[in-house]
DNA sequence: CTGAAAGCGCTTACAG
DNA sequence: CTGAAAGCGCTTACAG
């Protein structure tokens, strides 16, 4: 399969019978007063007639900018990292990026090769959803002095721009409200995360149940990311369906709101009459629901965009690092 | 912000003695009888010792190939097109290939300079979800001889690869399977897309009735892809609220499906206990409901699977254009 | 105002 | 077995 030849610079330069610089110049409109106008626009006139492209591998070599963005998430077919993929690629391309992507699903061992390949490929700058044990690979980024900008997650002990959710807030915020509800048995499902994010929204739980002398009734499950449905199934099992079952139900993330709102559904659980769940994120969903749930809303266009702009600010030479958190919002529907 | 100069070959050959040549055989495995085993061992070490790693870029311009698929759907953030993205990154990686992608909102504007932006970044090949009136800009692509396959529709006047459901068939056997169980007043609501798979998807249903001597209950709603929540809501409401209403509506996408179970829960209509919904697509959604619904299901796996080995093929010089007609299968939970 | 030329990092005939 | 050199298509000092 051979590409037909492109026209190129010289193409267009044999045609007017000027220099390849000439029309480099016009075309990027560096013209200013090195090109007679008259010949720029002979120029102009001969890049539209040969229908010109700049090849943009050729320039990148040359100026050593690919003007793409390498995008890692743990899996761009969960709606959550969906919608932060669409609206990076959207903003990117407003400022003239292009974006690569993977998905780790949250495996050190798929999103080390990813960014050896993107770092390979010469990608301007990265936004990263990092996996746990990142730290080794993200130091090698920063090492190739590539700009990079954390979503969702990011490392105590790494210094790099970051746009996250005020996660303790988050589930501090969404406990307190359940116990002025009344409610005072209240259990959590998390993910076992080395990852802080994971860590700050189980200890916003944890806080809140304190701080109104429910130490007692804290109960947290933690599952694998990886766990099997089975093993999800005998963990839920075990938390909401004991002789004691817990009066709400606090989830970290909206995978696992939907492993328990499926649980729920499979064992005729009726949400909220049984029990009450809070889920995490997941309005898309969680809105459509027999009788919509409550949940914890991230502000996932304003992150988007955010990592964004510090991004495009990083590759335009700002040696700022900029950290940003993100407010939640409780979206409240109990009673 | 300069980025860091990495080692190139030229620091190699430099370290071991040797010409950049040599090393640039052993780096891709090409010694054959070139290079003495010893010396290639010796250049081995040094590309180890100083981790040299090939500029992709630079043997892109140089080799005319970029390893790169440019991806367009329609929307990642919804789950449809997030699974195929997702499939088809997996599957490209496999290849050694990385995906570029970007989304057409079912839109030409958007759809056109995506085409654009990928062929002068010169992607080896491309997997497109095409909108409407997208055939333009595909001969586009055809006439500069890259390799393409289309994925979910396809253009009758136009001889490209594709990957497609078969349509007509997912909804005619939905509707039958609806009169099979005694549901005569059957309704369906789609989108109003000139694309061929939507009207196939429209006369599965209307052929299902006809078939059936129903004739005079076919009722479709064709709502526009961009149609407001208000007018979707004014929609619905015409279809699904009037005194003699529908016993059964059948829905034509996933996108569709979902706003019709929305409406239906701002409504207190039960489903299916007032109506019954099948869905199309979005298994993943449905099976959280309060009681499952029905639906149309796409082979969505099989289908990226398929589409980027067709590519791949493609790549690798077949000239053959495959078109491939996936099963829908229908996960009947009526009754 | 304009052109000739170097060089980005690589691969690959070609000559020895 | 090995090296010198051309060339992928571009940008940009440099010299005129």
């Amino acid at each position: 399969m051979t590409t037909q030849r492109k026209v190129s610079l010289k193409d267009v330069a044999k045609k007017v019978g000027v220099s390849v610089a000439l029309v480099s110049y016009v075309v990027n409109g560096k013209e200013g007063s090195r090109v007679k106008p008259e010949l720029a626009e002979v120029i102009r006139q001969a890049v539209k007639d040969l229908n010109y492209q700049p090849d943009q591998v050729a320039r990148s070599l040359r100026l050593g900018t690919t003007k793409t963005i390498g995008l890692i998430v743990a899996d761009v077919s969960n709606p959550f990292f969906g919608k932060l993929a669409r609206i990076i690629q959207d903003e990117a391309s407003r400022f003239g990026y292009t974006v690569v992507f993977g998905n780790s699903d949250e495996n050190i061992d798929k999103f080390s090769p990813l960014i050896d390949t993107f770092l390979n490929r010469k990608v301007d700058g990265f936004i990263i959803v990092p996996v746990e044990n990142a730290e080794v690979e993200l130091s090698k980024i920063i090492r190739e002095k590539i700009p990079i900008v954390l979503l969702d997650r990011s490392f105590p002990g790494i210094n790099i721009s970051h746009v996250l959710l005020d996660n303790f807030r988050a589930t501090f915020d969404a406990t307190n409200c359940l116990i002025e509800k009344g409610y005072k048995s209240i259990a959590m499902v998390a993910f076992k995360y080395s990852l802080n994010m994971m860590h700050e929204r189980i200890r916003g739980y944890q806080e809140a149940m304190k701080k109104s002398d429910l130490t007692n009734n804290i109960s947290l499950l933690e599952l694998k990311y990886d766990a099997t449905s089975k093993e999800i199934e005998n963990s839920l099992n075990g938390l909401l369906l004991k002789n004691k079952r817990p009066e709400a139900v606090l989830f970290a993330s909206s995978t696992l709101t939907l492993e328990g709102l499926s649980f729920a559904n499979r064992n005729n659980l009726k949400i909220p009459d049984d029990m009450a769940f809070i889920g995490f994120d997941g309005g898309y969903f969680f809105d459509l629901f027999h009788s919509p749930i409550s949940y914890v809303h991230q502000p996932l266009e304003e992150m988007g965009k955010e990592a964004v702009k510090i991004l495009i600010d990083l590759l335009n030479g700002s040696e700022k690092i900029s950290k940003v958190i993100m407010n939640p919002k409780f979206i409240d529907r109990l009673l």
